[in-house]
DNA sequence: AATCGAGGTCGGGAAATTCCTTACACAATG
DNA sequence: CATTGTGTAAGGAATTTCCCGACCTCGATT
C-alpha cells in the first residue's frame, strides 16, 4: 500500500465532503476516488474501490456508519477505517472500535488534527480524539477516583494487601502460602486481618472492592 | 480563574521554553509569568507564583518533573499540570496522571494540538495525546484483541456462563444458589462442567480467564 | 419409534478450604 | 515498660468444593 493512499469519504454532508475534498488536495499523499452520502452507498463504493482509508460518518441516512462497519470490513478487508464524526457518545465510540475501526475523530478537530490521526491510521497505529480518551480515563489509570476512600487500602500491611490481592484473584490459601514460602496458616491470618480491617465479611466483596480500584491488573 | 491565565514553563531546554514564550505570547489567553529549568526551581516558582497553569517535562536534571509533582500540587494546589514531554513510556505516563497531571501532550505534537490540551484542561477536562492512548486501547475497549480464541466462552451453556461468573466475582456457590433459587448442588454442577469445558483447573484461573476478556464490570 | 446427547436439576460422601480463636516474637512508640 | 502493629503459625469447627451418580426434558439422529 503506497503513495499517495486512495481515500473514501463517507459522509451524508455534501458541503462537508466538498470541504475535506478541497483540504486534502492540497496533500499529495491522499487521493479522494470516492463519495458516499449512506451506509449503503459506502458498503457499494467499498467493495468496488477497495480504497486504502475511508473517512466514515456514523450518522447516515438509511443504513448508518455504524451498522456498515462490519459489513465494509468484510467486503473490503484492506481497507484502513477512520471515523469522523460528531457524536462524543462513548457508545459510539466503543461499538466503532470494537467494530473494527482504528481511529475516532471528532468533528470539531482542527484540520491538522485529522491529518494526523490520517498520518497515524495508515502506519497501523490507532488514534482516538482527547475528548473520548477523557471519557474512559478512570478506566484507563487505576486509583484516580479512587483516592477518596481509599484509606484503608494504604492502612493494611505489606503482607495484607499481597494476601488479599492473591485471594482476589480466585487463589486459595495453599497456593497463596505456596507462592509466599509461608504456612497455609499464616496466609488465613492475614486474610481474616485484612477482610476484617476493611470491613469485608465475603470473599464477593472483597472481589468487587479490589475491582473497583483496580487492583487486579 | 479568568482570563488570562498565568502559565509557568518547566523544562530545563532554553530553546524550548522561548519557542513556547513566542508561540504564546501571541495569544491573548496565556500570559507566561515565569521559568523553571529543573525540578526544585519549577517547585519554587509555583509556591511563589501560584500560575493558573504549569507547563511540566518530566525530564529535568536534578529533581525531575514526575518525582516534583505531588510536591507541586502539595504547595501549589490550584494550579493545573499539564505534561508535555517526549516520553511515549506508559509507565510515565501513568505514573504522571496517578500523581494529579491534568493532560499529557507529547512534544512531537503541533502548536494547535498544544493549544487544544491547554484550552482542554483549563475548561476541567482532561487531555491525552492519542498516540499514548494508542498503548492502552486494548484495555479500553475489552474483546478487541480478544476475539481470537473466545470460542470456548460461547459455547457454554446460560447457566454455566451466568454461575462461571458469578463464582470469578467470588461468589459462593450457597450465594449464587440464594441468587438463582436453585440448589448449591446444582450451581456445583455448573461450575464443574463450566470449567470442564474451559479446560480450568482453579478458581484462580478462571478469574484470570474472565478478567482477560473483561466479564467482569 | 427408539435412541442419543446436551442442558437443567439435585444428592451423597470425601477432600479441601475457610472461619474463629489463641499464641508468641519482635520492633516501634509513647 | 506497656501498648500497638506486624509477621508468623496451629487446632478445631464450619463451610465449600470436588468427584461421582442420577433423573428429566427436549430436540436431533437413526
Amino acid at each position: 500500500m503506497n503513495h499517495p493512499y486512495r481515500v473514501l469519504l463517507a459522509d451524508d454532508h455534501a458541503v462537508l465532503r466538498s470541504g475535506l475534498k478541497a483540504m486534502l488536495a492540497q496533500h499529495q499523499d491522499y487521493d479522494v476516488v470516492g463519495e458516499a452520502a449512506n451506509g449503503l452507498e459506502t458498503l457499494k463504493m467499498a467493495a468496488e474501490l477497495q480504497p486504502d482509508l475511508i473517512l466514515l460518518d456514523l450518522t447516515m441516512p438509511g443504513l448508518n456508519g455504524l451498522d456498515a462497519l462490519p459489513s465494509i470490513k468484510r467486503n473490503s478487508p484492506a481497507s484502513i477505517i477512520l471515523i469522523l464524526t460528531m457524536h462524543e457518545d462513548p457508545q459510539y465510540f466503543q461499538q466503532a472500535m470494537r467494530n473494527g475501526a482504528a481511529g475516532y475523530v471528532l468533528k470539531k478537530a482542527a484540520d491538522s488534527e485529522l491529518l494526523s490521526a490520517m498520518w497515524a491510521v495508515m502506519h497501523g497505529e490507532r488514534y482516538i480524539h482527547p475528548t473520548m480518551t477523557n471519557q474512559f480515563i478512570e478506566d484507563l489509570i487505576p486509583g484516580l477516583k479512587k483516592q477518596p476512600n481509599e484509606s484503608n487500602w494504604k492502612n493494611l500491611s505489606q503482607r495484607e494487601q499481597q494476601v488479599l490481592r492473591l485471594v482476589a484473584l480466585g487463589h486459595t490459601g495453599a497456593e497463596i502460602a505456596e507462592e509466599l514460602n509461608l504456612s497455609p496458616k499464616t496466609i488465613d491470618t492475614y486474610r481474616s486481618r485484612g477482610m476484617e480491617k476493611l470491613g469485608l465479611k465475603t470473599r464477593a466483596a472483597l472481589v468487587r472492592f479490589a475491582l473497583e480500584r483496580g487492583l487486579l491488573t
